[in-house]
RNA sequence: GGGCGGAUAGCUCAGGGGUAGAGCGUCGCCCUUACAAGGCGAGGGUCGCAGGUUCGAAGCCUGCUCCGCCCACCA
């Protein structure tokens, strides 16, 4: 590796190349062991998360990237927070799907079926298959960053955890929670298996048919009629049901109908829990042994339980006639045969729900047979007392439900499949039928002693060894160090669609043999779907490999995108122009770092107090910002609010570092003030190196790069070589004072910034050539941040020739200029020569109209009495004391309407006390002190007050703040506020008005004000 | 049949009682010596519909309409 070279440059590369840095990253964390968690270090807090373990067979998709970006974001952080961090990787078997994978390959290259090849040769081949692919998902998880501890990597069949699950077999066993019984279960036939009620997809509108025909009573006194939507299943009928109080019926309970195809007789029987006499006729054909329903009427009343359908999905011998035909075949032709005999009692349309194998599609046949079940309520108690207890505990909380009423509602658990490739069920049987459960082969019957001892050819459920996971990883049944330090895991973080299948069974199985929950927090992320909302699945072929992403993008940008996107309560839709984004995002704090580098000169880091390097008021307030963006950031990741800290940083970053600070921070850099420059150095640089701590588990490999190259740079030898070593950045008190006073300067850039693109003024022509700019600011601190010299970084950032700073509410009245007012300042251009008063006076009337409407609003609020009295006193307050800055934003607006109108030349007129108009020099001297801040109007020291023909001014304005307050009430006293603003948006000088004058007080607002607002 | 989400700017989505936000896209001006993967501005929203609660509702309640998902043994 060439760090070295890499650490020595002094300049960076044009833009970030995300192949480079990400290729050289992952070997080095992965060789240096900062990705083990030690088992024996207990003096730091644990943290652990298990990976849900992806199916070995098959290959990441986003939804994995997703998984492992969350988890590493909170692992990563959690590392750097001090705390002795573990995360757990492995694969799962993956029984059906594998297997179904393997068997299709097989077919596909040599035509043979795994019967072909026998048990013993199809597994060795599977085993080829999970070494040959196994490795892919290891792979794909580097490229992501996933700092996972390799060293700890598990798969569901190796040794370790094949003994964990014949463990937990053979107790629940013992413990009589593990039976094996015959009973009706999901059959399917194309996979020949058995499955669990989950792994039924339950088609919910199928449009079927519900079919009519007659049973002839067997003393030929007539016949009853019933209706089917699965005629084919009439050859197993061994009852008719009607319901107990039905007066059409009830004679006929205890009669017998003759079979019409078979010839066999059947009872009537009663039974009110089947049948609803509302539905069809009334009258139910009963099937236990090819019906839920059926199977327990069949219990009840004792009938027979005869099967007509085979594991093959064909009709067997007993179903007389349509014996050897095909399930669906035979449905039509039981419907010949009735018609035939003239029991055809008709058609109608039904739409019924139809369950389907989660893997094949393949219809279920419920059939009879010989399955292994866990018996789940004892286990299922415990599981749900745990959440009502809140020992484990849902994020987003509304999962809760979704798991509690699954659990209430839990059936046993047929865990036997009839597959080759799993965990083979530890149970063996003589030739008497005795069983034999036992953890290692056994060597006679434990009944009869018998040495001819067969092992059951089932294997389990994968998810009861996925179900094990989160301790069978860590060594169980030994009590291992492992155990004894991770367990139990901090977070589960899975997507919400495995509650049942995995979540729910580890809680069971946790809780019985650890004795306590496997995970305290379970964070149930969304599901990703592609661009057009569409969930990716192989079938649709919309499944995106994360690993062209990261090629393409960047692995960083990726991670960021998806955790940006992980919102609660909603899915993600993937589009590329976010991730696109986000790359620019990586690339921009890249070039923050470019222009820091190119602009460090030799500084050298010096440890300490950032505060105390701190010169500027732009410094202070930076640093402020950072530490808000600090608090901000962790206060949402402990929320599991990625999301919101994924966007607090990049706002920080981006546009406050960046957008700001960097800008400001020039002047600092190219003076000849050292003292100053030193202090920008030394904030640019902990501004970086934070932002790079804050960003880490989010971007790691981009923060890793640059937090070499930096602490090569400033020779910070006492930050930890690799970031991952370093401390996440810590909350802490936030300095208000730097950020209320330091706010405005920016806003009063922003509003003269406003006024050129307004104006369109480009860039190149000066603001203030002839008269000055007026910068008025009622802040005394921010007043004399500006005397200071804050004023030539205003000038300089908004391209100002000369400026004249006031202490006050007011500019001077200037002829031909345009005024702009934001909470606490105002600035007035002067644009003879260049001005287009009827633009300006447009914008003005803008400005007016917003303000008008604004008003209207907040007066008529105020004026009502319920309000004031209910409302908290703070929020009226506010309410009032924005009035009053309306109030006198408005005057000022009107005023200055009527002076570009025509009221000629009113120059003389002033309200306040000016400071010389200054040259880009700035002129260093104390501010006079200065009265309360935006106070009511009496206003500053009044100096000059010459006689000016000011009544025009005060006449206009009335006007121009009318149609919006007339209109306002008329139009809906519901939403004033729209009101005024559509009035205002009909106001005739401009359409859209409210809007418009926006700007001015929005970026003012929103870049200073909104900051006061935030706490 | 039950249950859960969602509906906010052209698009993708934040926000969850105190006068509507971001990113992308669009439009205008800028290759201003970190970054054109960029900068500075602008335009764009009856916050699904209808009621209700409240001084005040995008947010809370009720009903409805459309999307999406989960659960379910009505033949």
């Amino acid at each position: 590796m060439d760090e070295k070279s890499q650490e020595n440059r002094t300049e960076l590369a044009k833009g970030y190349e995300h192949q480079e840095v990400e290729a050289r990253w992952y070997p080095s964390w992965k060789a240096s062991g900062a990705f083990h968690g030690d088992e024996h270090d207990r003096t730091r807090p644990a943290f652990s998360i298990v990976l849900p373990p992806p199916n070995v067979t098959g290959s990441l998709h986003l939804g994995h990237a997703l998984t492992a970006t969350l988890q590493d974001v909170l692992i990563r952080w959690k590392k750097m927070s001090g705390f002795n961090t573990l995360w757990l990787p492995g694969t799962d078997h993956a029984g059906i799907a594998t297997q179904m994978v393997v068997e299709k390959e097989l077919k596909r290259t040599e035509k043979k079926s795994r019967h072909d090849l026998g048990r013993a040769e199809f597994l060795k081949r599977v085993w080829a298959w999970k070494e040959q692919y196994g490795s892919r998902i290891g792979r794909q998880h580097e490229a992501l960053g996933a700092s996972l501890d390799w060293e700890r990597e598990r798969f569901t069949m190796d040794e370790g955890l094949s003994r964990a699950v014949r463990e937990v077999f053979v107790r629940l066993h013992e413990e009589g929670l593990v039976y094996r019984e015959k009973k009706l279960i999901n059959w399917c036939p194309d996979c020949h298996t058995a499955l669990s009620d989950l792994e039924v997809e339950h088609e919910e509108a199928h449009q079927g048919e519900l079919w009519s025909f007659a049973y002839p009573l067997a003393d030929g006194g007539g016949e009853i009629v019933v209706a089917t939507t699965r005629p084919e299943t009439m050859l197993g009928d061994t009852a008719v049901a009607v319901h107990p109080d039905d007066p059409r019926y009830q004679r006929l309970v205890g009669q017998l109908v003759r079979h019409p195809l078979t010839g066999r007789e059947l009872p009537i029987v009663a039974d009110a829990e089947l049948v609803d006499p509302e539905f069809g006729t009334g009258a139910v054909k009963v099937t236990p042994a090819h019906d839920f329903n059926d199977f327990e009427v069949g219990k009840r009343h004792g009938l027979e339980f005869l099967t007509v359908i085979g594991l093959d999905g064909k009709m067997n011998a007993a179903a007389g006639p349509v014996a050897g035909l095909d399930r669906f075949e035979a449905r039509k032709e039981v419907k010949r045969l009735l018609a035939e005999k003239g029991l055809d009692r008709g058609t109608r349309p039904h739409v019924l729900p139809l369950g389907r194998c989660q893997r094949s599609q393949t219809i279920l046949e419920p059939l009879l047979s010989d399955q292994w079940y866990v018996r789940i309520a004892p286990l299922a108690k415990p599981a749900i007392e745990a959440v009502e207890q809140g020992k484990t505990r849902f994020i987003p909380e509304q999962w809760t439900n979704t798991y509690m009423a699954w659990m209430r509602d839990i059936h046993d658990w047929c865990i036997s499949r009839q597959l080759w490739w799993g965990h083979q069920i530890p149970a063996w049987y003589c030739p008497d039928g005795h069983v034999t459960v036992a953890r290692e082969t056994p060597s006679a019957c434990a009944t009869c002693g018998a040495t001819a001892l067969r092992q059951d050819e089932d294997v389990l459920d994968t998810w009861f060894s996925s179900g094990l996971w989160p301790f069978s990883t860590m060594g169980w049944p030994e009590q291992t160090e492992t155990l004894k330090t991770f367990y139990p895991t901090s977070v589960m973080e899975t997507g919400h669609d495995i509650i049942f299948f995995w979540v729910a069974r580890m809680m069971m199985m946790g809780l019985h043999f650890m004795g306590e929950v496997p995970f305290k927090t379970v964070y149930l992320h969304p599901m990703v779907r592609d661009g057009k909302g569409q969930k990716m699945s192989k079938t649709k072929g919309n499944v995106i490999d994360p690993l062209e992403i990261t090629e393409k993008y960047g692995a960083d940008a990726l991670r960021f995108t998806l955790a940006a996107l992980t919102a609660q309560g909603r899915d993600i839709k993937l589009a590329n122009e976010r991730i696109e984004g986000y790359r620019a995002f990586a690339n921009k704090l890249w070039n923050a770092s470019r222009f820091t580098l190119m602009n460090l000169g030799g500084h050298v880091e010096q440890g300490g107090d950032p505060a105390a390097a701190a010169r500027t008021p732009a410094d202070r307030w930076i640093l402020a910002r950072l530490q808000r963006a600090v608090n901000d950031t962790v206060a949402a990741l402990e929320a599991y609010r990625f999301n919101e800290a994924a966007n607090g940083v990049y706002q920080f970053v981006w546009h406050e570092l960046c957008d700001w600070y960097i800008e400001l921070s020039k002047e600092a850099l190219y003076g000849d003030d050292a003292a100053k420059k030193a202090g920008a150095q030394a904030v640019l640089v902990h501004c970086l190196r934070t932002s790079y701590l804050l960003l880490h588990p989010f971007m790691p490999f981009i923060t890793e790069e640059l937090w070499h190259v930096l602490r090569a740079q400033v020779k910070a030898d006492a930050w930890p070589e690799s970031i991952l070593a370093a401390s996440y950045p810590k909350p802490g008190p936030v300095d208000e004072a730097a950020e209320r006073a330091f706010g405005p300067v920016l806003g009063i850039i922003d509003a003269l910034r406003n006024v050129r693109g307004e104006m369109n003024i480009p860039f190149k022509v000066a603001l203030g050539q002839g008269e000055p700019v007026h910068v008025a600011v009622a802040d005394a601190d921010t007043h004399a941040l500006l005397a200071g010299g804050e004023e030539r970084r205003v000038a300089r950032l908004a391209g100002v020739e000369r400026l004249a700073l006031h202490l006050g509410t007011a500019t001077p009245r200037t002829p031909q200029s345009a005024v702009a007012v934001g909470p606490g300042f105002e600035v007035r251009v002067p644009l003879a020569g260049v001005i287009d008063v009827a633009a300006e006076t447009a914008r003005i009337d803008k400005e007016l109209a917003k303000v008008a409407g604004d008003l209207a609003l907040l007066e008529k609020k105020l004026s009502n009495p319920n309000f004031v009295e209910r409302a908290p006193a703070e929020v009226v307050a506010k309410d009032r004391a924005r009035v009053e800055e309306l109030r006198e934003a408005q005057l000022k607006l009107q005023n200055h309407r009527a002076l570009l109108l025509g009221a000629a030349d009113t120059r003389e007129e002033t309200t306040m006390e000016t400071t010389p108009p200054s040259t880009p020099t700035p002129t260093p001297e104390t501010a006079p002190a200065a009265p309360a801040p935006a106070a009511p109007a009496p206003a500053p020291v009044v100096e000059a007050a010459p006689a000016a023909p000011a009544p025009a001014p005060a006449a206009k304005p009335v006007k121009a703040k009318k149609p919006a307050k007339k209109a306002a009430p008329k139009k809906a006293a519901k939403k004033p506020a729209k009101a005024a603003q559509k009035v205002a948006k009909k106001a005739k000088p401009a359409k859209k008005a409210a809007k418009k004058a926006k700007p001015a007080k929005k970026t003012a607002t929103k870049k200073a004000a909104k900051k006061a607002k935030k706490k």
